[in-house]
DNA sequence: CTTTGTGCAAAGCCTTTGCACTCGC
DNA sequence: GCGAGTGCAAAGGCTTTGCACAAAG
């Protein structure tokens, strides 16, 4: 994802308006490899500035989903969440247990199906999600 | 997935209750390589009887999956996916037109994560979604 | 000053659940 | 008959949306 200063700019060259909500969203997110769900982004951000709403929250990281700036992940952990690492293609760990996310990199080169492609189908991309357990989750068998 | 007549069997087994209702839902997953929702299952059964009601779909499709005789699948097209193939490992291909899901066949054994994986975390099955756009897809740009 | 953003609350979509009645076993 | 299943309708989570006011450009 971009800087904070960077969204900004983008932000206006699409004639959208950067408002102190926004930027606090842009701050949230930049570095972070958390793979917060909106809520998480909404908690994160309302402890700094109380008053900004989940309506607001869902509006600007739908917008920097429509900019390409982040991407949205659906890992079947009930909610959507938001992938700022867009530069490097990687893919995702999942635990079961706990539902922690983490970016994996692995060589999908050689990865095509060897049979069922319908005729014609055009493949534009891979996703793989290793799943599993993490070392605090190992022992029990809680799921999600 | 195992026959009508076999579901019948394991569901006596575990002291679960063989319904007309049941058994109508065993039929129309019955070889069905289509993925279904909830909603196409309820559909689908509802219009060889009217009575049923969504919650009786759910709970079946839900009995199935924790007897492991099914698959639940999120692959990000809103709603759950119910997969009927458990015997042979596979994957899935997606158009991102229309939400065609086809099961396929990949050699994952050399596909390993290069980095990122947590000290002790265990991995245990390896998911993936080949995404792209069918034939008829082609053309539009229409997303889901 | 025009256009978009914001906060609130309400609605939507998918899924689950409480209740009373029905029915498999 | 007992216990699980069913239908209905209501509620639950996550996300989107209508509206009126506020604020960015």
């Amino acid at each position: 994802m971009r800087s904070p200063a960077e969204l900004t700019q983008r932000f206006r060259d699409r004639n959208l308006k950067v408002t102190p909500q926004r930027q606090a969203v842009f701050r949230m997110l930049d570095n972070n490899p958390m793979h917060p769900t909106a809520d998480v982004v909404y908690e994160s951000v309302a402890a700094e500035m109380p008053t900004i709403s989940l309506r607001t929250v869902y509006q600007t990281l739908n917008d920097l989903v429509d900019m390409g700036e982040i991407h949205r992940i659906e890992l079947g952990t009930r909610s959507a969440r938001f992938d700022t690492n867009v530069e490097a293609e990687h893919h995702h760990l999942v635990c079961d247990g706990c539902g922690l996310v983490r970016d994996v990199f692995a060589d999908t080169d050689d990865l095509v199906p060897d049979a069922g492609v319908p005729e014609g189908f055009e493949i534009s991309g891979t996703d793989v999600v290793f799943r599993g357990r993490c070392e605090r989750c190992a022992g029990s068998s809680n799921d999600r």
